[in-house]
RNA sequence: AAAGCAGUUCAGUUUGUCGCCUCUUUAUAAAAAAGGGGAGGAAAGUCCGGGCAGCAUAGAACAACAUGCUUCCUAACGGGAAGGGACUAUGCCGGAAACAGCAUAGUUACAGAAAGUGUCGCAGAAAAUAACCGCCUGCUCCCCCGCAGGUAAGGGUGAAAAUGUUGGGUAAGAGCCAACGCUUAAGUAUGGCAACAUAUUUAUGGGACAAACCUCAUGUGCUGAAAGGCCAAAUAUGUUAUCCUCUGAAAACUGUUCGUUUAAGUUUGCUUCGCAUCAGGAUAAUGGGUAGGCUGAUAGAGUUUGGUUGCAAAACCAUUCCCAGAUAAAUGACAAACAAUUGUCUUUAGAUAAUUACAGAACCCGGCUUAUCGAACUGCUUUUUUU
RNA sequence: CGCUAGAUGGCCAAGUUGGUAAGGCAUCUCCCCCAUAAGGAGAAAAUACGCCAGUUCAAAACUGGCUCUAGCGA
């Protein structure tokens, strides 16, 4: 087994064609300050497989590459220290799985405790989401 | 010592917990373990130049674009270094003035306006073949007025008014003439690689604008890693080979055989049979090629230190090191301590709070430009204090 | 990564041999109307034509640099 608090690439979405699927039709969303949600769920061919994530910066709000790459890196922390708990909620079903995506709403940077703070708030939530429909 | 300007270098450090990318070794079915490495001076803007790659390409000219004092540096440049000229400011000095000279500091896209074309609003008589007033001569005439001509010495303006001053000269004037200056071109001599400088001779007399068109000289083929090369799933499809199905030849077309008809031949029509062909399917091979992956792609016009040459940019020699390689895109988050700066409080050493810039590689280099809290060093200038 | 356009009153905008910025909507004042709208007449508003330099006697325009906005190439 992989470390509990591991974030590898394998958990990261990174083919074109499914992040458009995410954003045109068939995903849904959600927002919840100072966050936002695109989610989407698929049949996969493993048996348990890891959700995968994309994290979304505007550049239309954050113009320096180093901020976007900072508010970037807090929400992949804050997602990575979260992780255990958030599957352990989740309980999808076999060969299903995730495709999330994250997008941050404020203008500013805000400060770390804050953001954790929002984070679980938006999470939870979000899992209220997805179980919705299913049950 | 302080302040300012210019240049160079650095641009927070350490520890802990969790985590990301990559390389090597161990282990190999996979997971894993250990160790090494992991943003910049601008990575930015994309303003230039080059490498590299593909395509194009007889040669020359035109067009288009870029550059524009000289020499040097460089792979190359629109970059840099040194020098020259011009301009500006300050000081000194010569002169009646125009202006010139010297020193220091700064600026400079600085070929050609005596090749051609064009533009120069308003004001002003006139803005580049300048006669409105004025001055002078002649004619008319008592005079004024008027007509013809000469004249750039004087005159509202303007950014700019036709080479400055003095003397001669003249009807009045004028580079018309002379002297002293200024501008430009050509020749000669000296110095300098050269730009150019100085001296001298001859000619010339010039408005400004070429970041207006243009002329001259020099250079440039086009495109740009989303270039280019390789591998290649699924699905669909092209080609080839083999086999099977349908007997379906209904419609259209072609050849062959047989029969009938006809004296024979030709043509047409009908019937039967078989092959090719068409339709569907299976297997195998193969082609292009999509998703995707690999490569291009990280050892280089490289880094460190020292020496030599050169005023310098830079070059050469020796030595040393291997120093990001991601790809929806890693290089991080949190905590603590220290350091620096600033504020406040007590007080001269602590406490506390805040701040620690600009900013993130995307094929790679050389420059330029722009952003930047602060620290150190070097040089110059100014002010104050001490000797 | 490689390129291309644009920025002018509150809004939409014209403006090229370089000579002080046309027009429309909106605003204000007056007339018309019992009143409003429409209509008619007149007026103001561009500090500094995105910002900073340069060329020029003179720059919205020409040249260089910067900022912002929009768009194109898979």
């Amino acid at each position: 087994m992989k470390e509990i608090y591991s974030f590898s690439k394998e958990e990261k979405l990174c083919s074109k064609i499914d992040i458009d699927n995410l954003f045109k039709t068939k995903g849904r969303n959600l927002a919840s300050y100072p966050f936002f949600f695109n989610f989407r769920i698929i049949d996969s061919e493993q048996k348990q497989p890891l959700p995968k994530l994309v994290f979304l910066v505007s550049k239309r709000k954050f113009k320096k590459a180093v901020d976007r790459n900072r508010v970037k890196r807090m929400c992949r922390e804050l997602y990575r220290l979260r992780k255990p708990l958030f599957l352990k909620d989740l309980d999808l079903l076999e060969n299903k799985e995730l495709h999330l995506c994250i997008g941050y709403m404020p203008n500013e940077i805000l400060e770390y405790t804050k953001l954790q703070k929002g984070f679980y708030k938006a999470l939870k939530v979000l899992i209220n989401e997805i179980k919705k429909p299913l049950s």
